[in-house]
DNA sequence: TACAAAAACTAATAAGTGTTAGTTTTGATC
DNA sequence: GATCAAAACTAACACTTATTAGTTTTTGTA
């Protein structure tokens, strides 16, 4: 009958959560099941509903702390005085520092909304879009201060987003290149290109 | 008791996997079940094993199908005689087409392979290394040539088949940009950068 | 029209699912 | 050490799952 163990100053519920975000990414929410995510925190299942109210539950708050988190950073980036590039360049930065750091929720954000149940699906597109629709205004501000070459902004922001998205494979070779490295190479690739000028 | 409906010569297995891509693809596979993948083809559920031979089995056909289709593609490309930075070019219009045309398959391949039971699943990450590692090479000898800029040639090739990928979001917008103008865009895009030059 | 193969059906099984109810143990506070 | 809430436990439920067995229907061919 041991406990579930946290730090101090850390819930049983957010142990929990954390716990569950690292299950659900490496099986996916729906082939994760409530006996598994118990026993990873040595506990039986029936003891998770102590401080859960259902598995959906746990889903939930991780897309939405995390679409929320992204929504709150980009406006913060979005409402300081820099030049569209300049911002386009930070949000960059901003998604691949997460895609690193807070690589389970992110991840599970990223591939198992679809399992939302409504109306909370429907919530969390709504989130989506307007992240997207924020990228992509800021790309059309830099291409009429002509920063920006006149490219389709829906296709680049797509790239953009794809892009750093595709981190969640780096995770094997993390290390492998140090952090920064890997944040000036992708920002050069996605900004300038890789081919070489003449 | 209707049959399941297939034009002259498909077979219905044929037709099943095809159904199967399309319901893997809306739900994730580990959410669809086999009674919702026979109700959509007319069927009860049992009726599909005189066809097939397990649900697995159709995750596995398609992953691997997929991913074969890939490997040779990218190879008659690679074996053709053009210049690195052309081959690479060839190799996202590839990848671009195939995200757009054969788009439930390859969805599923990539979102999917996590459920594959082993020993199918470390066969189809092999597909994948070695797919991986085959652009990184191309990238390395366009670097060699001097027609790249002295990137990282892993953090290219994760931008690369990542923001094709993410082709996977385009699906809504369809129609809105014809295709060979996205694909422009892309490839432009992820040669060229996006700024402007001066 | 009879026959045989193909392909559907119904019924059932065993295993696994999330979750609830009720009970016991734990651990902090007096 | 007694008390009480927090948090664990066991047992069980109601469903859903993929799949098998055995049977009936359909369909194409002789």
């Amino acid at each position: 009958m041991a406990r579930i163990k946290t730090l101090p100053h850390v819930t049983r519920r957010a142990a929990i959560l954390h716990e569950a975000a690292a299950l659900f990414r490496e099986k996916g929410y729906a082939a994760a099941s409530m006996r598994e995510l118990a026993d990873r925190l040595g506990v039986e299942a029936p003891s998770l509903y102590n401080h859960i109210g259902s598995k959906a539950e746990l889903l939930r708050e991780i897309c939405f702390e995390t679409g929320h988190y992204f929504i709150q950073q980009t406006e913060i980036i979005e409402s300081s005085e820099r030049s569209p590039l300049d911002k386009i360049e930070a949000i960059i930065r901003f998604h691949i520092r997460q895609m690193l750091e807070a690589f389970n929720v992110v991840y599970v954000a990223n591939h198992d909304w679809k399992q939302l149940p409504e109306p909370h699906l429907n919530d969390f597109l709504a989130i989506r879009r307007r992240y997207e629709k924020s990228i992509i205004q800021l790309i059309e501000a830099g291409i009429e201060a002509g920063q920006l070459r006149p490219i389709h902004p829906q296709v680049a922001a797509l790239v953009l987003l794809s892009a750093v998205r595709g981190l969640e494979f780096w995770q094997r070779q993390k290390g492998k290149i140090p952090t920064t490295q890997l944040e000036n190479d992708m920002v050069q690739h996605l900004l300038h290109g890789m081919i070489q000028p003449h």
